[in-house]
DNA sequence: TTGTACGCGTTATCAA
DNA sequence: TTGATAACGCGTACAA
């Protein structure tokens, strides 16, 4: 339409080097308005080798701390004009592979493990086949905590976060205490667990095992979690939960079956998403600074992706106690 | 690696009617194994004029209204490995144009727009282009809520549910009410608020202005607009409010100030979210059924985009008053 | 049953 | 300053 050569269209679409005469550029610019002219991604995609594909794993949107996260993300690369390609795979190992699988065959140019890995062997010898593709391909790996794989794994502090809290908790003179974990086949379970364990173990106490309880961190599960509980509960003065979701819940069985927090029992979770700030009591938590974990996220993708490169330092993920209603100090 | 031509590979890979012979297909499977072999699909999407990319416009995926709905679409597409590419637009005018022109550049075969259209002279002009360039390049253009454009619209019934609830209010012998707005912005609040203002004018009742705050359909919004209400609090009985984040908020801060609901004074709110179950006290609200419109959602992109057709009448979406422990009934 | 040749819409290289 | 040409990795029409 413009009745110059594509070359010289897509001289003056990128703004390139290469000389082009003031009429030339005027008249594709006329053009390039009228059509509405945008380049198709795919032809660019295919002759620079790039998708401009940015695929996020997260084990559920509708849970905040990962939400947060996509968020932060998407906050620092939005003028990227990337794609950001989430999955929800509910820690599930197939819907796992496969999207990991799809984003491969898509050629990803980052792909990001929100959440912590699946503990599972068929799960890490097939990931790890596609990250060796991955990276081979020159996609920028993240993972939030450790996934045992060659990714560049931002460590959130998991078990700092559950002994910390465990120690607030002892510290205000608890002395036996229960324990909510998060679904079996979670790293991160088993890494909140040991802070909690490590935390006892200092003390010199020991983990009573019938008061450990699985849970699956959700609202939901939090609530069978209290039910479970409900016949120990003379046993215990405080439970220590291992996310905020299941805390939540667990609080609000508890009002329901007439056991008061933390008049009678003392909770703690960790996350300090932003439902934790209105509950009944609210929640004494560990925050972890989601929000912020995306951006840096998103700021180490746009490094190892774009050239202009955004000074970054490592960055230090501060976790910190957020001190709230839910725990009552039981000293003398 | 095979011995054999592309063409060949591609037969095999793509289950070709085109017949292989068993010696050939054996080769080249055993080469895909090695290989860990995917097709690239930025090349296939080029020959084939597919993105196989599904953009999902929503205002916060934080907000469960929009979760629910792309969990439905994802649910539905799963195991057609489209690329799901949501956006936050956060109800910004430029935010929402640049998306848009973002899955034009990119070819995407469907955009779903999840929230109400925006109310700006501007947005509906370019938005308008966008579109009209959308509908020539084949995407399947889906709106939630009427949106102002030449696309398939799913009515949700806005305007029915505050006038449900409103009656319902109303029948409880409520008769100064007042009303929690969402964004002056988005068209979902105007219809809302129709919804209410017929109700009330079908009784004869008129609409006191001061008694109308603009609210943001967050949480925190709710908070702000309890504090404005505070001191009209003798002159009404009841607070419809726009959306169920508000209404949690609003709730939240009038116990907060000491004010009790329903005791004190009634509350409802508008899309059942999940949080609404587990208030204090427990919200009456009407439920809209986000999850299922996002799996009709995504049966509407397969229709239009594959091949194999699934059967789908008209979806006519259901909803429902959901009675639980916010209103207090002050008959006689 | 197999393979060759072409085209999808761009960008990069080179020649004019 | 401009454009012709090749290449990116596939799928498809056609020839063998």
């Amino acid at each position: 339409m413009a009745g110059v050569s594509p070359t010289t269209v897509s001289r003056v679409i990128n703004n390139s080097d290469h000389s082009v005469s003031k009429k030339a550029r005027a008249v594709v610019e006329k053009a390039v308005r009228e059509l509405n002219f945008e380049p198709n991604r795919m032809a660019q995609g295919l002759v620079k080798n790039k998708s401009r594909i940015i695929g996020v794993i997260v084990h559920d949107i509708s849970d905040a701390y990962f939400a947060e996260i996509v968020k932060g993300i998407e906050k620092v690369i939005f003028n990227y004009d990337y794609i950001i390609n989430i999955y929800n795979t509910y820690r599930d190992v197939d819907k796992e592979l496969h999207a990991v699988n799809l984003l491969r065959a898509n050629r990803a140019e980052a792909v990001v493990f929100a959440g912590g890995t699946l503990l599972d062997p068929y799960y890490k010898q097939k990931m790890g086949e596609y990250i060796k593709d991955l990276k081979e391909q020159g996609s920028a790996l993240i993972g939030l905590t450790s996934h045992p794989f060659p990714i560049k794994n931002i460590e959130i502090g998991n078990v700092l976060a559950t002994q910390t809290i465990t120690n607030y908790i002892l510290s205000k003179g608890h002395k036996k205490t229960a324990y909510i974990t998060g679904p079996e086949i979670l790293s991160t379970t088993k890494e909140r667990f040991n802070g909690y364990k490590e935390a006892l173990l200092d003390r010199g106490m020991e983990i009573d095992k019938k008061l450990v309880i699985e849970g699956d961190f959700t609202f939901e599960g939090g609530r069978k979690a209290a039910l479970e509980l409900i016949n120990y509960l003379d046993r215990i003065t405080a439970i220590v939960v291992s996310n905020d979701a299941m805390a939540l819940g667990l609080m609000w069985e508890l009002k329901n079956q007439g056991v008061e927090v933390p008049g009678d029992i003392s909770v703690t979770g960790i996350g300090n998403i932003p439902a934790t700030k209105y509950s009944y009591p609210s929640l004494t938590t560990i925050s972890l600074p989601t929000y912020e974990l995306g951006v840096e996220v998103g700021k180490d993708i746009l490094n190892s992706v774009e050239d202009n490169r955004i000074i970054n330092g490592e960055f230090e993920v501060q976790i910190k106690l957020v001190e709230r209603n839910s725990v009552k100090d039981i000293r003398g």
